[in-house]
RNA sequence: GUGGCCGUAGAUCAGCUGGUAGAUCACCGGAUUGUGGCUCCGGUUGUCGCGGGUUCGAAUCCCGUCGGUCACCCCA
């Protein structure tokens, strides 16, 4: 203990196992519900070539311009992925997925990463589930994922949570408004805060989600990018919430939504935890459609829409309990003799599916029994030569505080026998 | 990235206005020599985040730094 310890790198976290038993539960969820609706898990690299977030997350965002871990590897520009959807484009337009099947659903799990200031529910590893569909051009899809969203969240039981919807309207439509709203802008310019007028340059949309009290009579004056949408943009967006309002899924209109990637095209959505453990850090969840993002990465002409969602602030929000620990059996073994015993009885119960810990650090027995309560062990088996030599093993069933020889050969099968007629406290 | 608050045993924390540290839990051992969880008794635990400064003397004051946290920002 004197070498001085090495800590992990700010604002990214170790999992402890505790932890890794809500992790897996929420996972689980996830994949479970994900699974229902047709989606398939998807792996890709935690590092992509730095150009690929740039195309699509796009220059001028916060991620690109500040948040990125991005690094030079044998002269090529490499970074680890902010976010999960260009990976899985790039896979998809890289594997051709597009001639396989006319529409594609994925799933995918892991870390991202972004240089941002670590806070609750914020932090520089942090990890993502995402859902991406391809080739499907909506809106059914994307009544169906935001359905989709919510049912999860309930099942996750995050407590009540608010869905922003939003639509951004088509390439030609987001230019346009871009117009109307650098012409509504620039004028009041230097009452704007400084943030929002370095954005006027770099990407004004964003200016209409600032928060900064300087901004706001901008930003109310400002036109409603649902007023610059064309009539298909409005059509879809239109048969969209009709489609939630029939299945009773609840959202709210929220003209101002943007985000910060700048892919998105008309569908866009966040959705939002109420639950005070999330802190400031309040976004569950967000996506939206991206219909140019897959030509723009070279790939065919495909629409594309996802979500990604943060589950960090997920397990914050989450009431959802780790189901009960498997009870186990604990193996005291007394002398060399008994530990080589206790192996391989060990090694039986589990082949049978049962959790074998073998206390092999010797000691008293009293001090080998003392860890039942940690292992939560149902059953101890206790040997030394006095068993060895009669053949059997006593068998302690913890709970009822009795215990009893077994013949050895009768072990496994007096074991199973315990454990299966229910012995969950 | 900006500002506020915090940083003492593995964990949670106490330690007033400066005199080199404590509680609880956990852990280890014991309570007639091979029998747990409860109880009782005993024990270990710390470069008081790190570096520098003030001082005869600092965990206690000052500066810096790192980490955490809250808000801003950003988003997941």
């Amino acid at each position: 203990m004197s070498a001085r310890a090495i800590s992990a790198v700010k604002g990214m976290n170790d999992l402890l196992p505790e932890e890794v038993e809500r992790w897996r539960v929420l996972e689980e969820t996830i994949r479970e519900t994900t699974r229902l609706h047709g989606y398939r898990e998807i792996r890709t690299p935690l590092v992509e070539p730095t150009p690929l977030f740039v195309r699509s997350v796009g220059e001028g965002t916060d991620i690109v311009d500040k948040e990125m871990y991005s690094f030079v590897f044998h002269d090529e520009p490499l970074t680890l992925r902010p976010e999960g959807t260009a990976s899985v484009v790039r896979a998809y337009v890289e594997h051709a997925l597009h001639t396989k099947e006319p529409v594609s659903r994925f799933l995918y799990v892991g870390p991202m990463f972004r240089g941002e200031r670590p806070a609750r529910g914020r932090y520089r590893q942090f990890h993502q589930a995402g859902c991406e569909v391809f080739g499907d051009p909506g809106p059914v899809v994307d009544a169906e994922m935001i359905d989709m969203l919510v049912g999860l969240m309930a099942k996750l039981e995050v407590g009540e949570v608010e869905v922003l919807l939003n639509s951004l309207g088509g390439a030609g439509t987001k230019a346009r408004y871009r117009e109307r709203l650098l012409a509504h802008l620039e004028p009041m310019k230097e009452s704007l805060s400084q943030d929002s007028q370095r954005r006027l340059e770099t990407n004004p949309l964003r200016i209409l989600d600032s928060k900064h009290p300087q901004d706001q009579e901008a930003i109310a004056g400002a036109p409603s990018i649902l007023e610059s949408i064309d009539d298909e943009d409005r059509a879809h967006f239109d048969r969209l919430r009709a489609l939630l309002d029939a299945l009773g899924t609840p959202y709210r209109v929220e003209p101002r939504l943007v985000r910060g990637l700048d892919y998105y095209s008309r569908t866009l959505f966040e959705i939002r935890g109420k639950s005070p453990e999330l802190g400031a850090q309040n976004a569950l969840g967000g996506g939206g459609r991206y219909d140019a993002l897959v030509e723009d990465l070279g790939g065919p002409k495909v629409s594309g829409i996802g979500f990604g969602l943060g589950l960090e602030r997920l397990l914050l929000a989450s009431k959802a309990k780790p189901g009960l620990r498997v009870r186990s059996v604990l193996i005291a073994p007394m002398g060399a003799r008994a530990q080589t015993e206790a192996l391989v009885i060990a090694r039986e119960l589990r082949a049978l599916g049962i959790v074998a810990h073998v206390e092999g650090r010797g000691g008293s027995l009293k001090s080998m029994l003392r860890r039942t309560a940690s292992v939560d062990a149902g059953v101890a088996l206790v040997l030394g030569d006095g068993e060895l030599d009669r053949g059997v093993v006593q068998l302690k069933e913890l709970d009822a505080h009795v215990q009893r020889d077994v013949a050895r050969a009768e072990l496994a099968a007096e074991v199973t026998r315990f454990f299966g007629r229910g012995t969950t406290p």
